[in-house]
This record gives structure tokens, C-alpha cells and sequence, in this order.
DNA sequence: GTGAAAGCGCTAACAA
DNA sequence: TTGTTAGCGCTTTCAC
């Protein structure tokens, strides 16, 4: 079927040294040589057997990128940033979804299954940090968004304190008092969710504000599904929410989503602000203002992490904590009440 | 580093083809035997070196999944069924997005770059059919859409002349005659688009309508921002249309968020139907009316179709033509306009 | 400039 | 039930 470098040996009469060296490029081999093994290259359409150069190498040329789902436009968007710098610089990505089970994430962490990738990017859903704090890994690991205390883990993330606090005092500053959260998830060990109520409780208090657990709706998944349904028991509770602060864009959406349907006027009566930057947001009606992280820089940190890591693995450079800009894109449903 | 089967072997004083049968758990193997053996393998922390099995495998447990991107909602779910039925059959994703370049189709197909994945399903984008009928490739090959009319590689897709047939008679059957269809790419290769015209065509004659190139308005990429400037030029041109057909749901989020902002009423003035089926459409303001193909039966499909191939490779199955069912899901852009 | 051959880590055919 | 070993296809050291 597919041929060996043995057999275009053979076909150029060379040894399958001399054919290696024209395959990759390297060594020096004379120019008639060249050419004869070259046409017998292309006789046989030959094609390297990775597996057999991974093994060699002792690498794979693999990148793991281990996400909660695929199907949400925001790891969507990130998984495309990823996959798309991972080729910049010649590597595959291998995907896995997790879908937020525990040992699924356990299992990509500590290697079980099997030595597959060089590193590995994973964004954390159900492990708190404790447990991210693993040992007996062989491949260099980045984390997404949760931070690893006592790890090996290097870390990328935005500020999510600050970033929270900024697109709640957006809403203080535009005379909105009765500001709902939309997205924490006292069930999960996942921080983001923890540090995003964090800020939101800071600004309300720098605003002199008291934090209004009522106006605090948890949510059990972050899709639109939930901010719909978040959104409804607001409203139904009678907490009278001016604004709204959700989490991610597809809970502000959902929540948009519910506004429109009662008759609730945006922004006159509620303003609303999401979070990812995702591409849906700028086309809602009205469009939604949301906190922007920099999805590119946070595939191209990553990416510079796993390298730095995989190509230098013996400089103990200590795990890194990398905060990745973000800025506050303010639309059409946040804009001023009056 | 890490350990390799002989190390295991030396520590638990058996050879390594017992370490093999323990880990692969085949064989037989004394239980006294494999309790010593299971203790130097978690003594040592073992992880099996997966190039090496490959190498003698001969199969690499990776298949390829080429889309042109992983950032639009609908590749971004349909990926994330196609992973999810891969993992189900153990068997890893490697996805390679191809920015609608036919030369990294081109490549991707020709198996170029090596033997890394053990198939590929590829969503081909600039390609024609023509150059689709691919000769000199060893793995089997699975295409999303496309047909490939003397090619080697199976087909999955939905029938789009029909679907958009439905689509379009949706529209009319609510008294709507002018309608626009958002999406022809005359500049492409691809098919897709062409079908889908057909379809919307072919509801009009049925309708004893004629087809008006006024009301076809071509686009370059498939995104809200595409969709948006259609519309944007079927208004400013005084086309008005009473009804838009879009190819994609992207298309027709833009369109209807250039609706929305232009004050023109949906659905009373104009209705909406988009194509895909796409999360985002079902909370729009109004909920978009759209084809929904069945991405899951896509996915569950066109891997039984690699795995058909990868494992009987000998059979002579000539190529197969799968056709997905899909259903008009009609929401309220479309509603009645009486 | 080129050939011969070792060896990457694993599985399985062959032996015992 | 278990040990020995060939060999998957490639790269590269060593020798010429």
C-alpha cells in the first residue's frame, strides 16, 4: 500500500540514509543523487509515517486542548485562536470535551491513557484548585482561567475581579442601583464564577451600595437556557432589577432574550452587560455591551508557555501567572437610561 | 523521565511481554503474577508511550476533522458532535481549519504532510467537485456537503435543493412574494450555495413567481457581518422585499439586526428564515425560523462511515451518498403576516 | 557524500 | 503461564 523509505531506497538504488536526507531537507547529498531519489519520491508517492518519526523524536507534535464544550460560541472562539496558533507554529491539536465531569478533567491531567500530546491547554470547569495542584504528570500543562496555587501549572487568565468590577461600576455610573448578578455557581469548585461575584460585590460597595443576595441569581450551566431562565425569576421574584450583570454573553443573552419577550424595555428600563466578547453579542437586538478579553493574546500566551516549556523542559522557570488584557466594549444595552 | 514497559518489567522481575498483557489486560496472566506487576506499574507511574504503539499498530487512533472554521456557531457544533462521537468510539480529533483555502484542502486531501490520522472528514469550502475527485490518498476520506461525483470518498449531507425548497414555500404559503434569498457565492466553487439557490428557485417558479436577480443578493463569507451588508444593500437598492431566505443563520442574524436597527418590523413587514438551526437563532429577537439539519445523524454518520472503511478496508463498497434528514423549525421571524 | 546498523517503546509470534 | 525476540518506519551515529 503506502510505501516505506525502505522501498524508495531500493527504487533510487541510494540506502534509506540519502532518502531520509532528501525527505527532511537535511545532510548534504550531491544534486544527481537528489534528483534520482526525488523521482523515485514521487513514483511511489511516498508519505512519512508520523508515527514511526514520533517515536524516533520522542515527541508527537500533538497539543491537547481540553475544554468544557466546543459548541459554546466563547470556547469556540478560543478553541479557533488555539488550533489556529498551534499551526502557526507546526503543531496538531487534539481535542477533548469534557463537558465539566470531574474525572474526565482528572483523567486529561494526570496522563492516564497514555503519553499522546507534548502539552496540554486545559480549561478547568468542575476541579477546584486543590485538586489542580497535581504531581505526577510528564507533559508541561497551561490552565485556563483557574488558578493553581501550589502547582506546576503555568496559568492564563484575565482579571476577572477587576474586569467584573469594571463592567459593574459601567452600570453604577449610568445611574442604575438595583444591579442583578447573573452566573454564580455555589455548586461548582470552578473559580471563575467566584472571582467574576467578587468584583461585582466590590463595586457595589465602593458605590456605597449593600450587596442584595436577592438580586444574586445562581445559574447551573452558563448557556443562554439559563439566563432565560435566571432572567424569569427575577422578574418574577419582583427584586425589580435596573441592570443586570451576567457572567458570560450567552447568560446576557438569554436574559435579553426574556427582557424582550415580557415587554421589558432595553436599556430604558434594564441595562444589561455580558462577558466574553463573543461575535453574537454585537449583533443582538440591542447589542450588547460585554467585557472583551483578548482571545488571541490568550491562544498566543498559552501557546508560548507549552513551547518555552516542551523545547526548554530542564530551566526551572517557576509556573507563570500571565493576566491577559481585557477591555469593557460598551453597545446599545447599556447605553445611558434616560 | 518517564518509564518505560522494561523498566516495569525489571522492578516486578517478569519480562515485558507479561507487563504488556497486564497493561493491555489480554493474555493471561497468574493473578499473583499481575498483582506484582500492577504494583510496579503504580510504583513507577507508567504510561504507555503511544507513538510506539502506533508505530506497530499501524493505526494512530487520530482522525482528521478539516472545517474552514471552528469560530461560527454552526462548525463549532457540528465539531463538537463529531468529537464527541469520535470519543465515544475511542478515537482521538485532530481538526485543522483551513480558512477556505483550497490549498490547505488540497493538502489535507493528498495526505501531504505526512500519515497523522488514521481518516479525515473534511467540510470542503473552496474546492469544486472536480477537484474533490481526489486519487492518491490512503486513508479514507469523508466529505461534509460536497459531492464528489467520481470520487473514492463517502458523502454525507443534508438535501439542500430541498430544504431551501421548504424554506422559500414556507415563506410563500404565508402570502410573502418578494423574497429576497441572502447567500448565492458565485465566486466559489463550492456547492453548498448553489443548492440552495436551486431550491429557492425552484419555490418560486412552483409558485408561478419569476426568479428576480434583484432580489439575489451574493455574499463573500457566511457571517452576521455578510448578512448585514446584504441587507443593508437589498433596503438602499428599494428592492423591498417582503421576505428573506438566507442561506445561513449568520446571514440572517445580520439581516435581521439591520432590520431591527433600521426600523423595519419582523415578521410584519418582513419575515426571516434563516439555515442551520444554530443555538443563537432560537434567541433572537424575534426567534429565527430555520432548517435544521441534524448535526448530531451528521457526525453519528460520517463516522460509522471512516470506521466502515478504516476496518474493512478491503471491502469494495462503492462510495456512499448519505443523506441527512433536516426539518423547517419555525419560530417567529416568519410568523404569519396577516 | 553515502552506507550499515542501532534503537526509539511496544506487541505478538514463537518457544518453552 | 511466561520468556525471548523480531520488527513496525524512521533518524542518526559511526564508519568508510
Amino acid at each position: 500500500m503506502s510505501s516505506r523509505l525502505k522501498d524508495v531506497a531500493a527504487l533510487a538504488g541510494v540506502s534509506t540514509r540519502t532518502v531520509s536526507n532528501v525527505v527532511s531537507g537535511s545532510g548534504s547529498v550531491a544534486e544527481e543523487t537528489r534528483a534520482r531519489v526525488q523521482a523515485a519520491l514521487d513514483e511511489l508517492g511516498y508519505r512519512p509515517n508520523v508515527a514511526a518519526r514520533n517515536l524516533r523524536a520522542g515527541r508527537t507534535g500533538l497539543i491537547g486542548l481540553a475544554i468544557p464544550e466546543l459548541y459554546s460560541p466563547y470556547f469556540g472562539e478560543l478553541a479557533s485562536q488555539i488550533v489556529h496558533a498551534a499551526q502557526e507554529r507546526s503543531w496538531t491539536v487534539v481535542i477533548d470535551q469534557t463537558f465539566g465531569d470531574p474525572d474526565a478533567e482528572r483523567r486529561l491531567l494526570d496522563g492516564t491513557g497514555g503519553r499522546l500530546v507534548d502539552g496540554l491547554i486545559i480549561s478547568p470547569w468542575a476541579l477546584g484548585p486543590e485538586e489542580l495542584t497535581n504531581t505526577s504528570r510528564d507533559v508541561p500543562v497551561v490552565l485556563l482561567g483557574e488558578r493553581q496555587p501550589h502547582g506546576l501549572a503555568d496559568r492564563v487568565a484575565v482579571d476577572n475581579v477587576l474586569a467584573a468590577e469594571e463592567a459593574t461600576s459601567h452600570l453604577l455610573a449610568s445611574g442604575r442601583r438595583r444591579i442583578a448578578a447573573i452566573g454564580p455557581q455555589p455548586h461548582l469548585r470552578n473559580e471563575t464564577a467566584r472571582q467574576r461575584l467578587e468584583g461585582y460585590r466590590n463595586a457595589l460597595r465602593g458605590a456605597g451600595l449593600q450587596p442584595d443576595r436577592a438580586l444574586e441569581q445562581a445559574v447551573t450551566t452558563l448557556h443562554r437556557k439559563d439566563g432565560a431562565e435566571a432572567m424569569t425569576a427575577l422578574l418574577d421574584a419582583g427584586t425589580r432589577p435596573d441592570a443586570v450583570f451576567a457572567f458570560t454573553d450567552e447568560l446576557a443573552l438569554g436574559a435579553l432574550h426574556v427582557a424582550h419577550q415580557r415587554g421589558v424595555s432595553v436599556p430604558r428600563e434594564l441595562a444589561v452587560v455580558g462577558f466574553d466578547g463573543i461575535e453574537d453579542g454585537q449583533y443582538a437586538n440591542p447589542p450588547l455591551t460585554t467585557v472583551v478579553p483578548d482571545k488571541r493574546q490568550i491562544a498566543e500566551r498559552a501557546l508560548q508557555c507549552l513551547a518555552d516549556r516542551i523545547y526548554s523542559p530542564a530551566s526551572a522557570v517557576p509556573p507563570l501567572d500571565i493576566v491577559i488584557p481585557h477591555h469593557l466594549e460598551v453597545r446599545g444595552s447599556s447605553a445611558q437610561a434616560d
